[in-house]
DNA sequence: GAACAGGCAACTC
DNA sequence: GAGTTGCCTGTT
């Protein structure tokens, strides 16, 4: 179905797409992103105002789309608030535009899990020959694209099983991931109604899980904005403009958009450097 | 062909 | 508890 919405905040497709925290969208024609979310096939464009998007369910996209775009939250505001010194302005000015996904929590844990010592293009084609090889299937506009495939039909799996995908060593951690939580010992949902350190805890208790990763599953699906992820690339950040030390915990429940702006910006620097 | 990449865990001391 | 190393695979 066809959804239309008006929006009036800070809102810029490629970036909220290519700052790292989602596997399945691509800019098919300019300024239109297809993917595949939420069991449904979808293309997106934002013209500066209204957000449209054509997607292949019947209905149910106004309860769906709102909520994955995160659009009860003010973004403009939560920008204002990082911008707590001249390098987070920057960087929130750069950025601005990014907004943090409330994405599917067994498809953000199984694609963190694989994202580890990997990069973004390996990751995105690990996800989607995944999805391929054992998703459902879902016709949109004359295609056939494949919803990402559930924790049960993963769990049915062995990780020999996941071999076409060449994701190596993390393939266990995958079965083991996808086990847990289709046998309902890991309640993902149950998890985003605890607190940040519980839901931490509890997913690096899972093999192949470890701060990094489990701090980007649950900013980007457990919707805990204090959630901080440290890579290489924020790493990086931090040690060249905050040398002294620092603490996420100024931003509060700001603290995952504070990393996204920080990420975003770093990268462009180090994509420049490496260009030149 | 070695080193590395947007980690993790097991092992060392 | 801080540091080191192996792990699959694709790219440089």
């Amino acid at each position: 179905m066809r959804y239309t919405i008006e929006i009036n905040d800070d809102f810029d497709l490629k970036k909220i797409f290519e700052c790292g925290q989602c596997f399945r969208w691509n800019e098919t024609e300019t300024g239109v992103w297809s993917g595949v979310a939420m069991g449904r096939a979808a293309r997106v464009s934002f013209d500066g105002r209204i957000l449209t998007i054509a997607d292949s369910a019947p209905e149910g996209a106004e309860n769906v789309w709102p909520e994955y775009f995160d659009l009860d939250r003010d973004y403009r505001a939560a920008r204002q608030a990082v911008a707590v010194d001249g390098y987070m302005a920057a960087a929130g000015e750069f950025g601005a535009g990014i907004r943090i996904l409330n994405q599917d929590r067994w498809e953000t844990l199984c694609s963190f899990i694989i994202s580890q010592c990997n990069n973004i293009p390996r990751i995105k084609k690990i996800v989607e020959t995944m999805a391929s090889c054992f998703g459902d299937e879902v016709a949109f506009r004359g295609e056939t694209r494949h919803a990402f495939p559930s924790a049960a039909a993963v769990a049915a799996l062995e990780p020999e099983d996941l071999s076409p995908l060449r994701c190596g060593y993390r393939a266990p951690y995958v079965i083991a991931a996808a086990r847990a939580v289709a046998s309902g010992g890991l309640d993902l949902d149950a998890l985003s109604r605890t607190d940040e350190d519980t839901a931490r805890r509890t997913l690096k208790a899972l093999p192949g899980i470890g701060d990094k990763v489990a701090n980007c599953v649950i900013l980007f699906s457990l919707r805990m904005g204090g959630a901080f992820p440290v890579d290489t690339w924020m790493k990086k950040a931090l040690s060249r403009h905050y040398p002294d030390g620092f603490d996420p915990a100024v931003f509060g429940q700001n603290a995952g958009l504070a990393q996204q702006y920080m990420f975003y910006y770093q990268r462009s620097f180090t994509e420049k450097e490496n260009a030149s």
